[in-house]
This record gives structure tokens, sequence and C-alpha cells, in this order.
DNA sequence: CCTCGCTCCTGACGGTCCGTCAGATTCTGT
DNA sequence: ACAGAATCTGACGGACCGTCAGGAGCGAGG
């Protein structure tokens, strides 16, 4: 289910290897950490389609070659970013979905905090996850195992809200918590994702964050929000 | 192989030029269009970062000199392909969303229908899709506004739908009616482009249109779906 | 201090793709 | 058949790819 959490081994599997397969030291690994700054930095300045090798190691202040000697191409150096991304934001999800208790005012304000969440890790993060989300539409099963883990964590704290709602009465009858989960956040990452397209139709963060936090809040607990 | 069948004028704007500002005839449109429905076949195969001109021109049976005759480059291609994809979006949105009344079972069975109607178009037009939502969240104004026009009208329908109701005293108060269909149209695309992605938490795409279906209905009219 | 051995880096190369010509080829009208 | 326009392509310089063999840095032990 899930790897070491070792923060030395980066890359999942057998811990960061060079392409030789030898194990980097302390110069080789700050080459490589610098080799992923750089590509982060430029994925925020440079289409996707045009993030170059030869960009990356100059910016870096290397030669394209030592690239090569610690990722076998530019999708798997953002793979590694996307990685680190994860870590990172499940940290911040759990926090936010675990701490509510879906009563009352207290409960609709946890909605609203987890709407802000996502929002503002979406901003952060916004150049990442744009790539895991195309790699993962193309197939890539190493990018969508990254977004699964992401997602997954949010994903069954509000399945399980929502089916303890159900249980008590309350939630949504009639529906699968897990798909109510799905669309909840599948809402709350694509109106991350495109809240500069909102401000065409003239709306703002606050109002995309209240919209949402109602929305959740209802679908959850099938209750009126608490004005 | 070819299709000569002679299509009414592709693009809608300034007209199909050439590199060189000619318009073309019969046999340069009809090498266009199978330039493009090649690069449309492609797409659907290749990732959009390994989408290469050498490539398109190969399968359809030409120079990669010709290609560039008609597009500037593979970027523009896909954007002619976005824009058809658009000039049939909006129509079939507008079918699905204007037919509604919002009222009793009949108003939920038109949130039902809108709900897969989206998603149908998605599934169909996936691989042009995320395209434009690379394109547009690394800020490429031409595919912002394919975007834009694509779910423009979609977005006024339910929020003036929104607006009713909230005038009528139905819907949800103190809510931006932009807010709310954005949000909507957000949802909807979304979980549209990552149907697959439900399949890891076991969810069904009848389940996923029932779930959204209810929150649209709600979050428009401010009442429980009628069962 | 030198040298050995390991780690790390790079110049250089054959290959692919880019984007652009000038000129060859194919159509169209007469 | 022939001129002239429309369309296509071979070929080229340049950029980037991915891979070597070998050079440069660095620590330990003599």
């Amino acid at each position: 289910m899930r790897s070491d959490d070792d923060p030395e081994s980066i890359d999942g599997e057998d811990g960061p290897r060079a392409a030789d397969g030898r194990v980097p030291g302390r110069r080789g690994r700050a080459t490589r950490q610098r080799l992923l700054e750089c590509a982060s930095e430029m994925l925020r300045t440079t289409s996707y389609r045009d993030l170059k090798v030869v960009d990356i190691a100059r910016e870096a202040g290397t030669s394209p070659a030592t690239f090569y000697q610690y990722f076998p191409d530019v999708e798997s150096a953002v793979l590694v970013l996307a990685d680190e991304m994860v870590n990172e934001g499940v940290e911040k999800f759990a926090a936010a979905a675990a701490a509510t208790s879906w009563r009352g005012k207290a409960g609709y304000q946890g909605a609203v905090d987890l709407a802000e969440t996502i929002l503002t890790f979406w901003a952060e993060h916004q150049s990442v996850l744009r790539v895991v989300d195309l790699a993962t539409d193309e197939g890539d099963g190493r990018f969508a195992n990254v977004r699964t883990r992401l997602l997954n964590d949010l994903n069954n704290t509000l399945a399980s809200a929502a089916r303890d709602q159900q249980v008590a009465g309350k939630g949504q009858v009639g529906l699968d918590p897990n798909a109510i989960a799905g669309v909840l956040v599948a809402m709350l990452a694509h109106v991350a994702a495109h809240r500069r397209g909102f401000e065409f139709w003239g709306v703002r963060a606050e109002e995309l964050q209240a919209t949402m936090a109602r929305i959740i809040y209802w679908s959850v607990t099938g209750l009126k929000p608490p004005t």
C-alpha cells in the first residue's frame, strides 16, 4: 500500500540511484537537488511542452549529460517533484479534513477551512499539478498513482463522513459515499486549478470558497448550512 | 484514405490561410483537413509532449514542410481541433441546459441529462480537452478563450437559473449565481475528465451522474431532489 | 606531498526533429 | 498543349536528444 517514509529515498522504489546504478554521495545529491529546483522553477514560467533538458541543465550551471545521470528524462524529474508535493499535501489535507465534526456552525466552518486549504495548496503547486493531471489523463500510471496518493486520504475522510451521516439518517440517502466524496474532491481540485478562469465571470475566490463549502456541507450532511 | 467531400469553411474566424498568405483551394484544404485528422488521431495515442510534426506529416502521407504551410506549429493545429470541438459542444450543451424547467421530477431529470451530456462529450473529446486545460493553465490566452467559449453558455444558463430561483425565494440565498454556476461547471468538467480515476475507488459512472445531478439540482433550486 | 581509488562531471558525437527556403510537381483554365 | 497559379518536397542549418569515454574533484592512506 505504501512505501517507506524515508525522506532520503525520493525515488520511491530503490532509493535515489544515478544512471550507472551507484548511490550518490553528498555532492551528487546536492547537484540532483539543484536540478530539481531549477526544473521546478522553469516549470513555473515555461510550458511543459517546451521544458528542455538543456535549459534545466544550463539554469543549474551544469551540463545536459549531468542531468541524465540523475533522471532518465524530464518527465521523471517532474515525477519526483510531484512526489515531494504529495508528501506535503497529504499532511495538510489530513489536518484540514479530519478536524471536522460536521455539526452545526463548527461543522460548516470545517468545510470552509477545507475549501481554503485546497485552494491555497493548488495555487502553490499549480505548475506541477497541471502536469500531473495531463499525464494522468494520458494514461501514465506513475502520475495517476501520484494523484491517487494525494487525494486518497481526503477522499476516504469525506467518504466515511458521508457514510456516518447516512447511518445517522441525516445524509444523502441512496448515494454511494465514495461517489459523493469523489465528486466533491473533483470539484475542489478543478475549481482550485482554474481559479483564474473564474475571474472572467467576475467571481472572486471568497465567493468560490463559500459556494464550495456549502455544497460540501450539504452533500455530506444533507442539511442546509447554518447562516 | 482521403476524404474529398468539400466541407464548408473550416476556419470560423479570418478564413483559412496558408503560410504565404494565399487562400488555399480544393486540394490545399483537403491536405489541411487530412493533417488535422491525423493530428487528432495521433493525439489519442501519443502524449502531447511527444506529438511531433514529422509524425503527423508521415501519417498523413506528406512531408513536414507541407505541415508548416498550414500551421505555424503543432500547438496551432491542436487549437483548430479545439475550435471545431467548441462549435459542437456549445450546441449540445445549449440543448441540454436550456430545456430544463427546474421544477419537480422533470427539473431533476434535466439535471441528470445535463450531467450525462457533459460526461459523454468529455469522453469523446478527452484528448483535445486535456491539452486545452493544460494550455489554459499555462496562461495561453488562445486556449483560455476556447475554454471560455465552450463553457460560457452553459455557465450563463446555470447562473440565470440560479438567479431566478433566488428571486423566487427558493435558491441559495447569499451566494453569487455566477459562483454557483462556475463551481457546478467545474465539477462536471473535472469529474468527466477523470472518470477513469474514479474506478480506483470503485465508483461507477451512473453513481457519479446521480451524485452530480443531485448537487446541481440542490445548488440551483435549494430543494432536496425528488426521489 | 604524492598517488590511488572512488565520485562526479563534461566534451563530443550520431541521431531526431525543427522551421525555412528554392525549386520541382500538379492542377486549372483556355 | 501550354501558361500560370497552386501545391508539394528535398535539402539544409540549427536545436535538442541521449550516450559514451575520459577528465576533474576529493578523500584516505602511504
